[in-house]
Formats: structure tokens, C-alpha cells, sequence
DNA sequence: GTCTATAGACTGATAGAC
DNA sequence: GTCTATCAGTCTATAGAC
């Protein structure tokens, strides 16, 4: 978005840096107080700065720009995980990713409801977010399939089994926000072990419904 | 909280009704921009009244608690549902309900993620809404064991069980706000479905691991 | 590159006309 | 009971000193 050079030598150093502590800060105040609920004054507040230097580089929906794309970068953290199973397993190292960087969790899960209103500047990117969310998890699953590491599932199996793991990862996130006494690497790891085995015993076809990928 | 008459009779009838549109409205705007991204005057317009008029009955944060309070009143509506496995079958008519008052969902979730940090008005009650959601729902499993419709079950696989529950219930509902092509009804009821089964089966035993309620 | 000072709009809330 | 008018405070953002 700025052209500043990335090179961050000469004297673009202390910029760049300053850009980076803004950007840390609005993580973490977005997180707390939603966008709308946000001011620059508490993002300088915790960047240490005043919000005037924080408006020397960013309006305020520059930041939310930012925050978002600097956040989805580090979704890529389980891409390299896979292939097939693989990529499911290491669901508990993602949990223990997220309670060492809760400030990104909080602005995933705060962002993902306040922007359900189609007018929230941030609607369409976590709507695509979650799309590829969902799509990468359902191929991972078929991965498995085609691997031979699961028995066949259709297409609406697969679809269904992605949408509730999904669901239960957000869930379960969300109870270790209100609560950190909640065991977020137990109960998903656990739920994942299970559906594991759920899933390479083969008996998910029992009642299968017919549906397609909504999103 | 406020003094008024609440037989609706004579002069008190407009500003009783009037009341209930503003909180209804409330229950709209927090529900859609957050606590602290919402404004007096975004409520009142939604009311179809001027700022002023709002602030004759409420402070900002009267309307939250009034807000919290209405949408509690309202939570108590599976309550008849029970006893026993009767209160689980019960949750497709939740979603339904749910999907007939998106408001009063999208404010729960909009207010339990923004309400995690612990500074937030609304922290105490979210922690304690969920608290007694995650109970009364153990209670219930509890109840089918000891009416015999389900096998035993030891204290920890409840409180496990529960929180997968509820973990699907929230993140289920979380992909219907953002996407209303999501099947909540349909992903929910399945879901409780195989969990009854799986419960009735007695093969949730399998791998006990030590957990002991955290709510 | 960061600050102070300030503009202009908006915030929650109050007072008083009708 | 609801309005207009208005308060002091805060908001995002800009201008210019250093």
C-alpha cells in the first residue's frame, strides 16, 4: 500500500520500524474493542507514540487494511503441514501457535462476528478468509482420501465434516478468550483424534444428507 | 432499573412501548457494531426517535444492561425442553429460533468475543452466561445417564462432551452470520444426532483423558 | 520523523420549550 | 413525552514548528 522502500536501511529504518510497532498495536487494540470501537488514540497509546505520528502513516481503515493482511499472512503457519492427514495432526501445534499470539486470535474471532453486518468495512475480506479457510480444509481431507489414508467419503461427507471441525476450532477458541483456564490444545486435540479415527474406521456414511458446499 | 409503572395503563403506555423499541433497536446496533462502536444516535435512528429521546430513559450503559438482560430473559427458551436427552433433540428448534431473531444471536456472539477482554462492561456477564450455559447442559447429560437413556459416563467425557457441544453450537452459528447459506439447522442437528448416538453407544469411553470442569 | 496546536465533526448528556 | 438547542469532551485528520 505505501510505497516505502522494504530495503528498511538509510532513513527509512526508524520508519519502517514505527510502522511495525502501529501495526503490533492496532492487532491488539482491534482485538479488544473491534474496529468501530477503536480509537488512534489508544493504538498510539500502545504503540507508545502519539496519534499523530500513527496518522503519518495510516488513516484508519489504512490500519484495518493493514492489520488484516499483516494477520492473514500468518494464517499460512499450517500450510506447510500437510499433505492429507498430516495437515489435521498438526491442528494441536496450531492451537499452541494461537495461545502464544493471542492478540491474533482475539482479532480473528472479534473481526469474524463484528463484520457478519455486511456494511463492516472488513465483511467481504473475512468472508473470503473463511471461503478459503473451509476449501483448504476440504481438500486436505480429500488429500487423505486419494492417499488412501481414509476410505471414501462423497463429496457432502467431506463438505459436513470440514464445516463442524471448523466450527468446533472457533468455538473452542472462543471459550479460551472468556475462560484460559479452558484446555484450547486438549479438547481440539482430542476432538481431532476422534474424528480421525472417525473418519479411517469409515463409518461417517451412516446417515449421509445430501448437501453441497455453501460457501 | 427504572421506576415506572409497569402496568402499561395511562400515561405511562407510550413511554413503556417507546422503551422496548429503543432496546430492541439497541439490541440491533450493539449487535451489529459492538459496545463500543455503537452510538446514541445510530440506536435512536434505528428507533425512529432523536438521540435525545433515548437518553430520557437510558445512559449508554443502562441500555447495555438492559440489552443483557432482555437477550437473557429470552435464552431461557429450551429450558422447558428438558429432561434428560429430550433438551438435546431440542437444539434444531434452537437454531430455528435463532434464525428467526438473528439480532439476539449476532449481539451474543458480537458481545462474547468483544467481551473477552476482561475491561470490557459486558466481561463479567458474558463469563457468567456461559458459565451457566455449559452447566445446565452438563446437567442435562447427567440427567439422561441417571434416567438410564445413556450409558454412564464419568464426570470428565460430560464436561468434554458438553464443550464440543457448545463449541459447534457458537461456531456454527458463527458461520450462518457471516455466510446465511450455512445449514444451521441442518449441521447442528446431525451433529447432535451422531453425538446421542455415540452417547447411547457407550464408545465415548474409549480414551478418557483427566479433565475436570474449568467453567 | 516526531512533536504541538488546532480544525471540524461527532460523542454522550443536560436544560428547557411545547 | 418528545422535541430543539446546547454543553463539554473526544474523535479523525491536517498544518507547521523543530
Amino acid at each position: 500500500m505505501t510505497t516505502i522502500n522494504t530495503g528498511a536501511r538509510g532513513p527509512y529504518k526508524t520508519g519502517r520500524k514505527r510502522q511495525r510497532e502501529i501495526i503490533d498495536a492496532a492487532i491488539t487494540v482491534f482485538g479488544n474493542r473491534g474496529y468501530g470501537g477503536s480509537t488512534i488514540k489508544e493504538i498510539a497509546g500502545a504503540a507508545g507514540v502519539t496519534p499523530a505520528a500513527v496518522l503519518r502513516y495510516f488513516s484508519k481503515e489504512q490500519l484495518l487494511t493493514e492489520v488484516l493482511r499483516d494477520w492473514d499472512q500468518h494464517q499460512g503457519f499450517v500450510d506447510g503441514a500437510g499433505p492429507g492427514l498430516a495437515f489435521f495432526r498438526a491442528l494441536r501445534e496450531l492451537m499452541e501457535y494461537h495461545i502464544a499470539h493471542r492478540d491474533h486470535l482475539e482479532l480473528y474471532l472479534t473481526f469474524a462476528t463484528e463484520a457478519s453486518d455486511a456494511q463492516h468495512p472488513a465483511h467481504d475480506f473475512m468472508y473470503m478468509r473463511y471461503r478459503r479457510s473451509l476449501t483448504k480444509m476440504r481438500r486436505r481431507l480429500t488429500e487423505a482420501i486419494d492417499l488412501g489414508e481414509v476410505p471414501f467419503m462423497d463429496e457432502a461427507t467431506v463438505a459436513y465434516e470440514i464445516e463442524c471441525l471448523h466450527a468446533i476450532l472457533d468455538g473452542v477458541e472462543m471459550q479460551w478468550l472468556l475462560n484460559p483456564d479452558v484446555d484450547l490444545v486438549g479438547v481440539v486435540g482430542q476432538y481431532v483424534d476422534r474424528a480421525i479415527s472417525r473418519w479411517s474406521a469409515g463409518t461417517t456414511l451412516q446417515e449421509p444428507i445430501p448437501r453441497i458446499p455453501v460457501w
